[in-house]
DNA sequence: TTTGTTCGTTTGTCCGTACAATATGCCCGA
DNA sequence: TCGGGCATATTGTACGGACAAACGAACAAA
């Protein structure tokens, strides 16, 4: 096992299969549900009853109900049959980062393309939009975030790191994980707290040409702090989001008191 | 360990049974990965493998690795093999409980101004908007909410609440708490979970004139609705916040795993 | 009327089989 | 030497079967 197979074998995930049997069904039973043929607290069919209809096996009907209690679609009860609990999918926004998980999993979900990396030391200007300290060298990548299977880039970044983690970035690209994950685990850093600002701006000419979005266009401009445990700073980032393409979702659950 | 050992381990009491096959050896397996058994980037043994190893059926083992997959522990290959990923389980991240505090609190510290209420029937373009039904009736409340002792708006704003609590409306003035926490008050409905969109919007002349802001300027907007313990959607708003105003700030804390 | 038991139904676990899709290595021919 | 094809290995899909666990309804007994 040579690191070098290792890093080939974890570069793309495999590709999605649109066209089993068990995800089509999926996909069908979900929209019979969106549309209101079964609704909430009813039961769908049974698993037999369903095999007969579309004439599959038992394994390709579980498969498809698992797909659908993933998505806290229906609830399956023994002795009773399969209920519907909600009317649509868990609101997934994978273009959603309102929350930590949600933040790993986008960066998770989403291509990383780099297009550049230097180094440099941040002036005033720099030191005071990252919330770091003049002066310091940073190593930085600038990058293009793309959701699967789309060619227009769902935001840029640049991304500033320490010298002495600057390897890091030669696997954006290919890691499939937040970078501050990586940092995490080929350094030992431990990220204890990331802090987040939402601005809305307009897209000056070049970065909407990097884009491929109107210049002038509205988009979210995201800045991130990673800090350690000893809240020494880590990491930052600064991403622009044409909001056509993005929209920043939060759901706050409150307990009762 | 010897596979009879191995065996038995994973063979369930007959009348108690805390754990299934699969998820015996899902944890067995989960262990060896931490104690680095399998490091980081090599091949666990094949299915047929363990199949061999505890003397299971391919669908244990499957359902087992299932497991490992989803906890992001292991990446499985048709044609390579089971990869390690991570050397443990995807850490469990808490979010920050400081955003809706600060929600929460940026409402009490801002000083809301009616300009005008009515009663509506929302169409289709404002309940998409909002996320509620078509056709329903809704008390709709137009807002200025400033920072203490400013003169320019840090933002314009729409709420819509229904009709049997359209008495808040009249205190949102004085009230110096959210709007959300005024129909809890009088109303005794308790509000469970908040939804928020955030977008980046520029400023058309009529919102920009209101808030006295250049027509064109970037804004966000951020849309939340508010629901009850049965989901159901009790209170809904829209606000523009230009961006030199104000910007959505998130602080997220990370206890280690 | 209430409680306990039984039976039928339904999902969950686990077994086996077969073929498709993917990956890798080796061999042969140009 | 390099490229293509083939064979083998491995996971993924899909089929079938059997039994366990859970549930609700119906019926019987107290």
């Amino acid at each position: 096992m040579s690191p070098k197979l290792v890093n080939s074998a974890l570069e793309a995930p495999p590709a999605l299969r649109p066209s089993t049997r068990y995800s089509a069904l999926a996909r069908l039973l979900t929209s019979e549900i969106e549309s209101g043929r079964y609704k909430v607290g009813e039961k769908i069919p049974t698993e037999a009853e369903l095999q007969q209809r579309f004439d599959v096996s038992r394994y390709t009907v579980r498969e498809a109900l698992r797909e659908l209690k993933h998505q806290g679609l229906v609830l399956a009860r023994a002795g009773v049959g399969t209920l519907v609990r909600a009317r649509a999918p868990r609101t997934r926004f994978m273009q959603g980062v309102g929350t930590l998980q949600e933040l790993i999993q986008f960066a998770e979900a989403t291509r990383m393309c780099v297009l550049k990396c230097r180094e440099l030391i941040a002036d005033a200007a720099l030191a005071e939009r990252l919330g770091v300290k003049p002066g310091q060298q940073w190593h930085e990548a600038a990058v293009l975030r793309f959701l699967p299977n789309e060619s227009v880039p769902v935001a840029s970044m640049r991304i500033y790191v320490r010298p002495e983690h600057g390897d890091v970035l030669a696997r954006i690209d290919t890691a499939g994980q937040p970078v501050f994950s990586l940092i995490e685990r080929y350094h030992g850093v431990r990220i204890a707290e990331i802090r987040q600002q939402i601005v809305a701006v307009t897209l000056v000419p070049a970065e909407a040409r990097l884009l491929k979005a109107r210049a002038g266009a509205p988009a979210l401009e995201i800045g991130r702090q990673y800090f350690d445990a000893q809240d020494r700073i880590v990491m930052a980032s600064e991403g622009l989001y044409p909001s056509n393409r993005f929209s920043h979702n939060t759901k706050f659950r409150i307990q009762s008191a």
